[in-house]
DNA sequence: ACAATATATCGTAATATTGCAATATATTAA
DNA sequence: TTAATATATTGCAATATTACGATATATTGT
């Protein structure tokens, strides 16, 4: 190998596509029962606040806060203050992008399903 | 808390849904470039050999081989020994599953995005 | 049988993630 | 101002993941 300065345990992401890198980290987001419990809780009562999440999951307050900010920074869901609370709900925008993401993975490998080993 | 024989590190997938836990493994998987890296090269050759990949992307043999490992086991990919080698593919199940599942969330989303904080 | 080819596994080092108690911060209500 | 409420942050312990060299395994070709 004659890369520079590569750590072990770290994922080698400089050597990858920024749009591959970019997708990985809206799924690595939703690759948690707990964050993905968050999501449909949040499609089901549409808005919520932490401590909403807190009674529904068996999951301390620190940890629903932790998976929040997860979520929150891979843009799958925003945040809006709202008194004392944080209103959170879904980012449309994001689904969109995974909805596009695999309807397209899934036309492409239908057209050529037969051809598969 | 009063749940018994809870490790620290580990997620608590013993407290959700079992489909919770499916859509996580499947995303999880998914949740790295590399791995959308061989997605996206085998969604281009439609089937290829491991050491393929080796050459494709800058990671050592051992770590594609791991990275295949995941993806098998999530149930994205399969492998038919073909010879010496086994060639894999996509498995369209799993990319069916995941459209749906984006595609159900867009659907209920969008239907009441006027309600978002 | 032996060499070549292809992949998997083992062992190890390092980083990343998960979870929570304790604590900090920030807003509202009295 | 003080108490109550809601969330975020810090610090820490433990597991999980990532990556690769060395090695094992398994099949093909000679």
């Amino acid at each position: 190998m004659q890369y520079i300065n590569i750590t072990m345990g770290a994922s080698k992401s400089d050597f990858f596509k920024a749009k591959q890198n970019n997708t990985a980290i809206l799924l690595k987001a939703l690759g948690h029962p707990a964050r993905i419990a968050i999501i449909e809780y949040l499609l089901k009562v549409n808005t919520c606040i932490c401590g909403d999440i807190v009674k529904e999951l068996p999951l301390a307050q620190p940890t629903i806060s932790q998976h929040l900010k997860e979520l929150k920074n891979a843009g799958l869901i925003k945040g809006t203050i709202e008194g004392t609370a944080i209103c959170y709900c879904i980012d449309i925008t994001a689904v969109e992008k995974l909805c596009t993401y695999f309807n397209n993975l899934h036309k492409k490998i239908s057209a050529k399903q037969d051809e598969c080993c």
